[in-house]
Order: C-alpha cells, then sequence, then structure tokens
DNA sequence: CGGCATTTGTCAACCGGTTGCCAAAAATTG
DNA sequence: CAATTTTTGGCAACCGGTTGACAAATGCCG
C-alpha cells in the first residue's frame, strides 16, 4: 500500500528464482551502517537501546534502515540474546472450543505486544504435553498451559526452565490463571434450589483435570449450603459423545437436575434425553460450564456457568509478559502470582422450575 | 519418564535461578565434540547430514549427544541455513469454528512431520492479514492463509518470497486446497427441489470472500439446472448476528429455501425466524455451508453442505510441507498444484418439504 | 607394493546480530 | 582554559551451528 516503490527489474529478468535466500535478499545492520556511515554496533544501539546514541546519529541510522527496507532477524538475535519475542501456548485439545476463546485471549495480547503465538497441542494426553512442551520449550521465551494434564511435578521442572503461566488449574509456585467456581456456582445450585430441585448430579470429567475436582468440591459445597442432595457420576470423555453416554446413569440417579464438567458434556447428555422424550426443563434441569461457543444453539439453550475464557487467555498472556519483562519484580519466598477470574451463571432455557409429573 | 537420572545437586544449593541462560545451560556440538574427541563439525555433519561420517563415529557421536541431552539450538541453525521448521497459519477470525478444523489439521500434520505451527489472526481484514504475513515472513519456512483478504497481486508478492499454499481460494500461481462445490450444492438444490421449493434464496458473505461467490455461482448454476429461482441477499457480516440480521431480507424475498453462505448465517438467521414464529423446516427450510462444530447442535439440527475443514487443513500443510522439502519438484511453465477436495451434502432436520400454509 | 579413487575428518569462514571494554569526543566544571 | 566527567562510537569477541575446501586416511586395483 505505502511502500515505497522500488525497480523491480529483477523480476521482470530472472525466470524463477525460487525463493532464493540469496540475491538482493535483506538488508543488514552492516547495509545500515554503510549507508550511514557508522558502525555496525552503532546500528544495533541504535535500534534496540533507545537512548544510547546520539539523536543525530539515531536519525541518520534510522533513515537508513527505512530506505534498505529493514528487518531484524529474529534468529540473529536470538542466537546471542536467547530471547525470541514469542511464547508456546499448549491446549488439551484443539477441537474443544473451550480453548478457542482461551486461544484467542492469548494470540490478540500476543499481537498487541509484538509477541508471536506458537500453538501445540496435547491431545488430552500428559505425556504428550510434556513432549510438546519440551520441544517448544527451545523455541519460546515462555509457556502457556491451558489445562495441563501432566502433573505438578512435570509443570514445576518445566517452569524451573522457562516462565510458565497455567490457565485452570493451581500448581504450587506456578503462577496461574484460575475462574473462581464458587460465585457461579453458588448462582447455579441457589436457582435450582429455587426451582424445586432437591437432588442434583454432577457429571464429572477427566479424573487428572484439576478443574472437576474444583466443580465438583464447589457444586457439593454449594448444595450443602442450600440443602440439596449431590450426587456424583463419572463421564468417560468430555465431550459431546461422553454426554451421551452418561445419559444413562443420569436418569437412573434420580437427580431431577445436572451441572455437567462442560458444556459439551450438558450438550450431549441434553441431545440424548430429549432423544429419549424427556423434556428440558420440565422434567429435567441441566447446566453446563464454560459457556463455550455453541451453548445458545441448543433448544432450549444451555443454561452454563461461564468462565471468561477470553479474558483467561489474555490474563496468561500479560501475565507471562509481564514476567518475562519484570514488569512484576518477585522476591524469593513471595508466592507465584495467581489471577483469579470470575464466574457467573447465565440462565438460558435449560434450567428451571420442575413440572410436577403427569 | 525414561531420562537418565542425574545429581540435582544445585536445585537444593542455589536459592533461586531465575531461568538463567548461563549455568549448566545446554550442551553444544562443541561439547559433544569434547566428548566424542572429534571435531564440532563432524558432529555437525554427524546430526544432520546422514551417510557423511562413519559408522563407528556416528555411533561415538550419538551416544555423546544422547549423555549430554543435546539438543540442538533452533536459531544457531537456522542463522546460516535461514530454515526453522516452522510455518505460519493466517486465519481469517480464531472466533470462527470453521477455522478450528483448519487450525487443527495443519497443526496435526505440523506436529507429525516435526514442524511447528504459528499462528495469527487477521481479523477478516486485509491490511492487518498482510502486516500479519509480513511479520511472519522472517520466521517462518512457510506460509497456509486460510481465506485470506487480501488481493491476489498481495498474495503473489508473498509467495514471491517464501512457499505460499492458500486455503478456500484460488490464486493464479500459488499453490490452492480448495472444496469443489459442486457436488454438495448440486445434492443440496436437487433435494430442495423435491421437496417442492420454487424459490431459494442465497445469503451471501462477505464481499471480497472468492469461497462466497464460488458459492453463490454453485447455486445459481445448479437452481437453473433443477429450474428454480435464485435470488441473492447480503449479510453485514458472516456470523451469526449477521444471520439475524438478514432474517427480515429472508421474509421479504419470498423464497421457501434459504442457502447461506456459512453455517453461522444459517444458525442466526434460523433462530430468528424461529423467534418470529417460524418454524423451519415445515415453513421455510435453511441449508449452511461448512459443517462446523455446532452446526448439530439446533433445534432442528442444521442441513449443511459439508466442506472437508481438517483435511483442507492437513491437505494444506502437506502440500507446503512438500514443497518445502522440494518432493514436488516444479518445471517453470508449469501451474501451481492445487488441491481439490469434494463437498457433500449433510442432510439434517432444518431442511425438507414445505407444508402448505394453514 | 606403488598409484589412484574414495572416504572421512579438520580448518576456517560465515550467518547477523549483541555487548563488554575502551578511547575519542563532547559537555561540564572550577 | 585546563581538568574532569559524561556521551558516544568503534573494536572485537561471541552466540551455536553449517559448509566449502582441503588434506589425511583408507580401500582397491593391477
Amino acid at each position: 500500500m505505502t511502500e515505497p516503490k522500488m525497480p523491480d527489474a529483477a523480476a521482470t529478468t530472472e525466470p524463477a528464482k525460487k525463493h532464493s535466500r540469496s540475491g538482493k535478499s535483506h538488508a543488514t545492520i552492516y547495509d545500515i551502517a554503510k549507508v550511514a556511515g557508522v558502525n555496525p554496533s552503532t546500528v544495533s544501539r541504535a535500534l534496540s537501546k533507545p537512548g544510547r546514541v546520539s539523536a543525530k546519529t539515531q536519525k541518520l541510522i534510522e533513515d537508513a534502515a527505512a530506505e534498505l527496507n529493514y528487518q531484524v532477524n529474529p534468529f540473529a538475535r536470538a542466537l546471542p540474546t536467547g530471547r525470541t519475542n514469542t511464547f508456546g501456548l499448549i491446549v488439551a485439545d484443539i477441537t474443544n472450543p473451550t480453548f478457542f476463546d482461551i486461544i484467542r485471549g492469548a494470540e490478540t495480547t500476543a499481537t498487541l505486544r509484538d509477541y508471536t503465538l506458537v500453538l501445540a497441542e496435547s491431545a488430552e494426553s500428559g505425556v504428550t504435553e510434556l513432549t510438546a512442551a519440551r520441544r517448544m520449550m527451545a523455541t519460546v521465551d515462555g509457556l502457556i498451559l491451558a489445562s495441563p494434564r501432566m502433573d505438578d511435578d512435570d509443570i514445576r521442572a518445566i517452569a524451573r526452565d522457562k516462565p510458565v503461566v497455567v490457565i485452570n488449574r493451581e500448581v504450587d509456585g506456578v503462577p496461574c490463571v484460575v475462574p473462581d467456581v464458587n460465585k457461579g456456582i453458588s448462582e447455579a445450585v441457589r436457582s435450582l434450589a429455587a426451582n424445586g430441585h432437591h437432588k442434583v448430579a454432577f457429571v464429572a470429567g477427566p479424573p487428572q483435570s484439576w478443574m472437576s475436582a474444583r466443580r465438583w468440591e464447589g457444586v457439593q459445597a454449594a448444595c450443602e449450603w442450600s440443602r440439596l442432595e449431590a450426587v456424583r457420576l463419572e463421564s468417560a470423555k468430555p465431550t459431546v459423545d461422553g454426554g451421551r453416554q452418561v445419559a444413562r446413569d443420569v436418569r437412573a440417579s434420580g437427580a431431577t437436575a445436572v451441572l455437567t464438567y462442560n458444556d459439551l458434556l450438558a450438550i450431549g447428555l441434553m441431545q440424548e434425553l430429549q432423544a429419549a422424550g424427556m423434556v428440558v426443563p420440565d422434567q429435567i434441569s441441566i447446566v453446563g460450564f464454560d459457556d463455550i461457543f455453541g451453548a445458545d444453539f441448543t433448544t432450549p439453550p444451555l443454561t452454563t456457568v461461564r468462565s471468561p475464557l477470553g479474558e483467561c487467555g489474555s490474563g496468561a498472556a500479560t501475565l507471562l509478559l509481564d514476567l518475562l519483562h519484570d514488569d512484576l519484580p518477585r522476591s524469593a519466598g513471595e508466592p507465584a502470582p495467581t489471577l483469579r477470574v470470575e464466574t457467573e451463571l447465565v440462565l438460558r432455557g435449560s434450567s428451571g422450575r420442575l413440572l410436577p409429573a403427569g
């Protein structure tokens, strides 16, 4: 658009220069130094150490750089400094929409602060995750682990090498971003109690999921407070399919309201129950977690305890970047900073008053 | 897991070594050379040029490397070679589930072939996209553009610097992966015709979208073939919200069946029409495109023309990687390779026979 | 066993920046 | 205006690999 037009004679004369690395390639600080009539190291300083060179030389160099359309070579810079302006994000499952918003939040923040986001997936496996993390270590300045499946010790081991921020889990000694489930859950349970429910089931997520444990605890506590009975059911996978499979158990449990570990389970469960002729919410109330994309596509739309996923992603990225830039001075004894974000009930149509059986 | 246990005395004695780059840091080829008693360049060859050194030395070096837990420094390697084992993927909108599957497909293939995926978003803007692409250029070996919004010339300009593969669009001279809309569309239109529809509306996507143009062409052609009347409506944004907004126009058009540029539009449209009391599919049939995550969450579940998005992502990655490795020898005159994938109708509940108004 | 073709390993230059150290230049001070 | 402090720019080493050129070592042959 606004780039200076340059003679493109080369394009017409040469037949098929295939992505050649040679040729006019890219300008280096040496080229700039030559044009500006200074030493390469001065160029380096002018470009990365603000204030280290005089305003006059600075301008000289900047002009030369602009003229030559200079761009630093990230590798050449990374080699001596070790910094790459890149951080990694590892998610448990790319197809799980829970992570979409996290990815987006992290990506946005990264771009904003001139960082690049590298993405990897662990396929819900602790060992794959560890492998991915190790692979990344070499190329990134820091790492964000979203709902990690590896154990605390592995995480801490990684955190010893490079700054790490964990999302959706608390790991001692590692900065974390966690939604505080209590507010959202108590809102949800109170709403159920007010609608005449007495027994609620919680469909749990993966056993290694820290978040699943927290949610179950929250549900138990809130039910106790509201004097409701709470039962726990297990799911095979935290997916739509897993939700369908658990429908049997839900019906057998006799609960009139169900909270599921996540929205995917809730959606699958609702589909299966409806297919079996049950009316939601007249005969059973369903409440999910996360408020993922698509949670309001269902009929009735899904009531859910929203986690501000995008906020988690951007919060984690901000935390990590601050850590990297030492904007967050940490003394030795101080515990790792933890960012807590609020959850809230999003009341839609899948929960409500129980109709007397007729 | 299977790593050799090593004394971790350092961990206990030193108080808070903060991610120090120094210290034991990482082994280099020089360390290996010392241990193995050979020259560093021999180590380099042993590790990257198979067959260049004798089996004996090879083993010697490999053992030393294993002992020292050596990992190449990607930057040191990238500096002289220019290769980074990394490629970029730029999508128009990270929150759009269309791209989820593409991202996943690309990520999977990347990991499989020992590449790293770098992700960026263009926020549906051609200039942001160009900026992101330029930013990436320096750090990646190649680029995948999913549903790019910039113009052909910009894309070709980028493709001149680094290998580029485009998804969901055809650009002359650039390798592309495009779903062939015809099969899916003709199936859809035939199904509509068979169900007694006479007038179908097509809700278009963004004006710059190549895919939207192709789909409209496909719909026109198929309608002509089936002797249906086709009208085109415009949408403000290719989102759920955009779908809601276009509901007015749809009703005003008098069409009894609607195809929308994508599933998001279809879902929004269906929500709005249902909210206004219309029954889908009895009074109006709705057909989307892509078969995104959540398309079957709606009631009735959405009929849609499926694009194999994951296949597009992995196909593009494979194509790119083959290009990078010169596995696809291209002579000068030969056109850029294009991968066409099939689309098909996924018949669900949102389309069907028109009931006589009663 | 000498002569020649092949392997195999070494040397040294290079990729493109960064940075500690030092001296020249400029600014400040008495 | 000389003495001293502060800026500013240059030199050179370094980050950790890769690679072309070349020589030493080895294998093969007659």
